[in-house]
RNA sequence: GGGCGCAUAGCUCAGCGGGAGAGCGCCCGCUUCACACGCGGGAGGUCCCUGGUUCGAUCCCAGGUGCGCCCACCA
């Protein structure tokens, strides 16, 4: 065993060792207790980023610890085939050979996809793999496998069937670049320096100015209704139920009063314009008015611009603004700041258009859901965002799920000549309606998180009744990030409900979002992101594992490569002191036979952190887990019990020292292998008479025979760091003198410090706890133990000043 | 605009009603036969501000300030 531990190679012989001898598989109906996670399915064509090793680390740790505890394990993964996502990412490359998909067209380019993923997809597992996640990689899923389409179509003809999807013309997000609508939470905000433009509409019937408004987008004029302002607005009431006059097109069109409208905002007065705006299309529906769409799916004005056809919105915008300059209605224009809707892949401009699109309806789907959470049936960890989820889910508008793009799950919807739909899961031999045969099928396909909502059963086999199905549902919990939790978590849930008619996990973990090192956000287009398999080959994987762990505390953090270092050093340290006792130990056994009492009392530690793991990982609170696990191994078990122990060993023919201390080892590795799988088995495959892998080896049983020696060493603890401050020695008894001698060394050590800091120190502690006691409010209030604690520490001062003669 | 979170040592963060902590960095001393990715010692802090509750507040409560993340239809 070399002194350095080097991660590198013995981390990938365990990960290949481990699946191959088939320990990462899942058995259904083994009769055993199970743990089941159905972890978050990666884009198919992604690579791995913070998140996701932020996530396996958490989610290995918990699975190699119940692992161990005796559960069935299924730790189960797979693919998404991230519609929009991997459509862009085959986009761009064909772009770069000057082709487009339109020039393919749909059959060719859905081929062009297959073909790009058998190249270039699929490689995430073995990320995965990389960073020691014990997946049931044999069963690996995809949302595109034949049998997960048949869950998709089947769950779309379910709802259609009980009339939870329709079909409705709405105003929705459309993104002009892949010509599809978008859901709300797939856009994202931006800032942009822009214009606001006043322009003045006249009145209809020549009395008075007319009025003026605020505008940014002054192309959508050509598709205004009406102008609207607060029915409270002193200033606009002459004008409500007047006529204007919009620039331009020269329509005469109402002014209404509306609550919607902002009085504080510009003017106080609004164009109207349904067809290209959210707010104005719910004042439309509101006052009946008409919807006009003047601009077109490819983001430029329509056939209903007339003679602004075909122009682009800024050349639209200079016509418009030459009109009403030369006509003295343009009042002024002024900078403006404000956020924008961007398509989140393809950062187009969102277009909100008018479109026919399909909907669920979420009212009654989402209900049982709701109760589930209320009821805590599912929780959210933290409870913060329990709160968060269970209102998210409850203000759930209905969900559009049409894409207009061509990679994904097509809508098993089939139209005939008529316009008669006919919706089933295989192609209909006729229209169901009229019975024509001339069937066209839907070109739009499904939302990607609608097939993802199925995710924890179509991946054992739903709508098919399996071994898994029945094994494995519901699952045990889910992690994920705090931006997914309305995309997917909360649709698992009532997916779950509707089709299986129970919930998919009782538990989901929101980790920390972690924050490149100065505080920004991660991402690629930032440049602020970071290859975690880059720690993995300058750390290990153990190592990232650790320090993953220790940063995942709160909300938000910022990424600290130290702490992965102190990972580092930590496999380091292990790796060293087990050095120490296997060179000691030739042939011994582990075996627990304490005599004195740091070995009393090093069992008794392993015990007490034992029970510090289990409830910080019960309650899902990992960074203490690891905080733990690095005192005991550097404190207490290298600095003081290995020391303790040392001259011991040389002292020669002591099995039961021996038997002890690679037992105690023993514990200590089955404590450290679910944070730091690989160095654990390495060192654990050189301990001798292993029957079986550190992975299937029980985890320690509550042990409470050395509760009482969880004290043992307090007094030469003490008494070390009162000698190694001041150099003043207390009285030990004989086998904490040897205790004291053994790691303190005071032969070797220079006791010259100088006791007159410790002397201070110690006497204003003294008068502290000397007023506390002496405070009579404090003596009869607080309680008994407080107060008893305080007079033992004041006897230890005391005796602490005695030894330094003060 | 709403929700959530965070403000503690130079840095990154634990702690959380009764003596201010860790890792790193810095200074000093150790080539101690497991480990210099180590061992020992040390310097360094009005625990963001203002009130309140309490025998006692870094910790609980109220208000404020600053920062971050998420969400949102101010044209």
């Amino acid at each position: 065993m070399d002194s350095l531990y080097n991660p590198s190679g013995v981390e990938e012989r365990w990960q290949q060792t481990w699946e191959s001898e088939g320990l990462y598989s899942a058995e259904p109906g083994s009769g055993r207790e199970t743990f089941v996670v159905a972890h978050p399915p990666p884009n198919v064509t992604g690579a791995l980023h913070t998140g996701h090793a932020l996530q396996i680390s958490l989610a290995d740790t918990l699975v190699r610890w119940h692992r161990m505890r005796g559960f069935e394990t299924a730790f189960l993964t797979g693919y998404d085939h991230a519609g929009i996502s991997t459509q862009n990412a085959v986009e761009k490359h064909l772009a770069s050979q000057g082709k487009s998909r339109q020039e393919l067209g749909r059959e060719a380019f859905v081929e062009l996809v297959w073909e790009w993923l058998h190249e270039y997809g699929r490689t995430i597992t073995d990320q995965f793999r990389r960073m020691g996640a014990s997946m049931d990689y044999a069963r690996e899923r995809f949302t595109m496998d034949d049998a997960y389409v048949r869950a998709v179509m089947r769950y779309f003809v379910h709802l259609h069937g009980k009339g939870w999807i329709y079909r409705a013309n709405r105003i929705i997000n459309w993104c002009p670049f892949h010509e599809t609508s978008l859901s709300d939470l797939e856009l994202v905000h931006e800032e942009v320096d822009d214009a606001l433009t006043y322009v003045r509409y006249p009145f209809a019937d020549d009395g008075g100015d007319g009025v003026t408004l605020a505008t940014a987008r002054p192309a959508t004029i050509l598709g205004d209704v009406a102008v609207a302002v607060h029915p409270d607005d002193d200033r606009w009431r002459h004008a409500v139920g007047r006529e204007v006059v919009v620039p331009f097109v020269e329509r005469r069109v109402p002014v209404v009063a509306d609550e919607r409208v902002d009085p504080e905002f510009g003017t106080g007065a609004l164009k109207v314009t349904p067809g290209h705006d959210p707010m104005d299309f719910e004042i439309g529906l509101a006052h009946d008015l008409p919807e006009l769409t003047v601009i077109g799916p490819d983001g430029r004005m329509n056939e209903a611009a007339g003679e602004l056809a075909g122009l682009s919105q800024e050349e639209a915008d200079r016509r418009i603004l030459d009109w009403v300059r030369e006509r003295e209605q343009l009042v002024k224009r002024e900078a403006y700041r404000h956020s924008v809707a961007l398509c989140e892949r393809c950062k187009s401009r969102i277009e909100p258009l008018i479109s026919l699109q399909w909907w669920c309806r979420m009212d009654e789907l989402k209900r049982p859901a709701v109760e589930a959470l209320r009821e805590g049936r599912v929780r959210y960890h933290p409870e913060s965002q329990h709160r968060y989820a269970v209102d998210s889910l409850d203000n759930a508008p209905d969900w559009n799920i049409s894409r207009q793009i061509w990679w994904g799950h097509q809508l098993p919807v089939w139209e005939c000549p008529d316009g008669h739909l006919t919706v089933q899961e295989d192609t209909p031999d006729a229209c169901s309606e009229c019975g024509s045969t001339e069937l066209e099928r839907s070109e739009d396909v499904l939302d990607t998180w609608f097939s993802s909502a199925l995710w924890p059963f179509a991946i054992l086999g739903w709508p098919e009744s399996t071994p898994e199905l029945e094994a494995w549902y519901p699952g045990t919990l889910n992690t994920t990030a705090r931006e997914i939790i309305r995309l997917w978590e909360n649709r698992m849930i009532f997916s779950g409900l509707e089709l299986m008619g129970g919930i998919p996990f009782r538990d989901v973990i929101i980790h920390t979002t972690v924050l490149a090192a100065d505080g920004r956000r991660m991402s690629k287009s930032l440049g602020t992101g970071l290859d975690p398999l880059d720690l993995v080959a300058e750390h290990g994987a153990d190592a990232t594992r650790y320090g993953l762990m220790k940063m995942a505390s709160s909300q938000d953090v910022r990424f600290n490569e130290k702490v992965i270092q102190e990972g580092r050093r930590l496999a380091n340290k292990l790796w060293n002191v087990s050095r120490l006792i296997l060179s000691n130990s030739a042939g011994a056994t582990p075996e627990a036979r304490p005599r004195d009492a740091e070995e009393r009392w090093i069992l008794a530690r392993l015990d007490a952190t034992r029970a510090e793991l289990e409830r910080s990982w019960s309650a899902f609170d990992f960074a203490p887990a690891a905080n733990e696990l690095y005192h005991l191994t550097f404190d207490d078990f290298c600095d003081w019990y290995a020391e303790a122990i040392k001259p011991r060993f040389r002292d020669g023919e002591d099995a039961d020292v021996r038997a002890t201390a690679l037992a105690a080892l023993e514990r200590l590795l089955k404590l450290l292998h679910p944070v730091m799988p690989h160095v654990t088995e390495e060192i654990w495959s050189q301990l001798p008479a292993r029957e079986q892998r550190l992975i299937l080896s029980p985890w320690p049983e509550a042990d409470s025979s050395h509760a009482g020696d969880l004290h043992a060493l307090d007094r030469v603890q003490e008494a070390a760091a009162l000698f190694r401050r001041s150099g003043a020695a207390v009285e030990l008894d004989q086998d904490q003198r040897r205790i004291f001698d053994a790691v303190v060394r005071p032969d070797r050590v220079r006791a010259d410090g100088d006791p007159t800091a410790e002397i201070e120190r110690l006497r204003k502690e003294i008068a502290r706890a000397e007023g506390m006691l002496g405070n009579e409010r404090f003596v009869s209030r607080a309680p008994e133990d407080v107060v008893e604690a305080e007079r033992e520490k004041l006897a230890r001062y005391r005796r602490e000043l005695e030894a330094l003669g003060g």
